[in-house]
DNA sequence: AGAAGCAAAATGTCCTGGACAAAATGTTGA
DNA sequence: TCAACATTTTGTCCAGGACATTTTGCTTCT
């Protein structure tokens, strides 16, 4: 049973909405407590972390707020059944849920070994992470699974990228994320690209205020501010905020925003680059290079 | 001029705490839009983050809230004023704040070498992150100079665990942190003198739920759980989590909990091992193996 | 003096229900 | 096909009251 900030911390969705939608939907429809304070039972909680994953993706709402769970949770898998429902990617799941760490661990080093870094990230970490995701909100993976599995593939990928970075160019890149925005591998697998293409990265961990953005650009001479965003994210917030760091950034400075909740916004915003794929990462570090005549 | 989710995004101070604020203490006082919504001017913003800033201290609102921004600045300069100079950490200190990245880097590779893991944690990085945190307060460290701080330190450490932890024996021992405590660099510094003494680790990251430590418990087969609380964690949420785990975990599995806030509890916690300093870890790790006859 | 218990003050979170801004969708006309 | 406009849907903001929780200050007991 949960008050109404644990379901907001726990779904991403705020007070208002969860009030609004009791208003308008009748769901939820939490208990009281003796205090007449709203208290939620944990299906309810689940049924509303499904009804968000698949907002994320682009559902609204009203159309779905009255399916049943079972409803939701297909409407997920069929969304999102791949035509390359990848075996090597179900059986690493199995090692996690199986709770084989060293053996997860070990595959982890190994695909790192026999893809290279880039193609680990593009093949393996990306997938498995929307995998681990998808799994979470349907109940499949325990918090603390999910919890191990992030642990685990930082440790890899921080390891990869210390060993990648010897030799770096411009441009000087700023790596981070707005306030409330938590995702760490995000951040970190666009590191490894860029170290990749031989840029130099100045991570700044997540949650970095606008202000403070501006402060280390100047400080660092960055080149590009690069900026992760989850799918979880708010549009809303995306877009106005990036509106807002471009307005206050010297012009030269370039915006790089990438991202689940990214990949759904329809418009531009002005004079920031928006990614929609991990591809285009090399790319945008070459158009840089060669619009400033750099080898 | 922000809006009021944009301060609440800003500065980290809830909606509902900004309009209660508004209302009680006169401030902030936002003028309004055309629509009747609160805009923010900037040195409003300005004044709620050093606000916000010295609460983090241990200030309470109502005793600062009227002060003018200048005195506020002063606060928390002249908090902490300390005396036991280190050079050696001052030198390091200095790198960061002169924006030298890659000497940073280096230094710390460099001690690590030279000190070895065990001693350049101890003698090293603990001196070092009391020291930022400190500055930091004082207003001597901006927020991404500590932010660049903690993400270049995690990577050293976490190479530094990755290279050592080659073959472990027991105790299995899961490392995490009470929800809302996000501070990731004690439980790191734990986890390499663990690794150290051969501990087998399982780290969870930061912020998992007391039921997750439960099932993780269960399901990783763990001998001890060690928590991490850094200073700014309520004395009180401690204690009473603490007990509340230790009543629903086995009792063959122990509890180590350790962190500025640990340093800081009076009463010892019944069941519990308090660690008061990262000393105390080596010998925990023994006393356990030599009670259960292991080598 | 120090600890423990208790009352008062300070502070934050939750509540309701109304208003309306912003985004998405549908419709019409060129 | 596209653009302009209307409508519906959805989320955020507001006010001001209530009260839970935490901190502080006072009193009493050891």
């Amino acid at each position: 049973m949960l008050s109404i900030s644990a379901v907001e911390r726990d779904t991403g969705l705020s007070k208002d909405v969860l009030r609004m939608w009791e208003r308008r939907y009748k769901f939820p429809k939490p208990l009281r407590d003796r205090h007449g304070e709203r208290i939620y039972p944990p299906d309810q909680v689940t049924k509303l972390r499904a009804i968000k994953r698949l907002m994320d993706r682009g559902f609204r709402p009203g159309k779905i707020i009255g399916l049943p769970i079972d409803d939701l949770n297909s409407l997920g898998t069929s969304y999102t059944a791949h035509e390359d429902h990848d075996v090597e990617i179900d059986a690493i799941l199995a090692l996690i849920r199986n709770h084989q760490l060293p053996d997860f661990r070990q595959k982890l080093n190994q695909l790192l070994m026999k893809q290279g870094l880039q193609r680990f990230i593009m093949e393996t970490v990306a997938p498995l992470t929307t995998a681990v995701g998808e799994a979470w909100v349907r109940g499949d993976f325990a918090v603390f699974e999910e919890h191990i599995y992030t642990e685990q593939v930082q440790s890899v990928l921080r390891n990869a990228i210390a060993a990648s970075q010897s030799h770096t160019k411009p441009p000087r890149i700023l790596l981070t994320s707005f306030p409330t925005e938590q995702h760490n591998l995000g951040l970190l697998m666009v590191e490894a690209l860029l170290v990749v293409d031989g840029a130099t990265c100045i991570p700044l961990g997540t949650e970095t205020p606008a202000q403070e953005i501006l402060r280390a650009v100047s400080a660092q001479r960055a080149n590009v501010v690069a900026l992760s965003f989850s799918a979880a994210f708010p549009d809303r917030q995306a877009a106005s905020g990036l509106r807002e760091l471009r307005a206050s950034l010297p012009r030269e400075v370039e915006i790089w925003a990438g991202g689940g909740c990214i990949r759904r916004l329809r418009r531009a915003v002005d004079g920031v680059q928006l990614i929609k794929s991990l591809d285009q990462i090399g790319t945008l570090v070459a158009g840089w290079r060669t619009a400033r005549g750099i080898v």
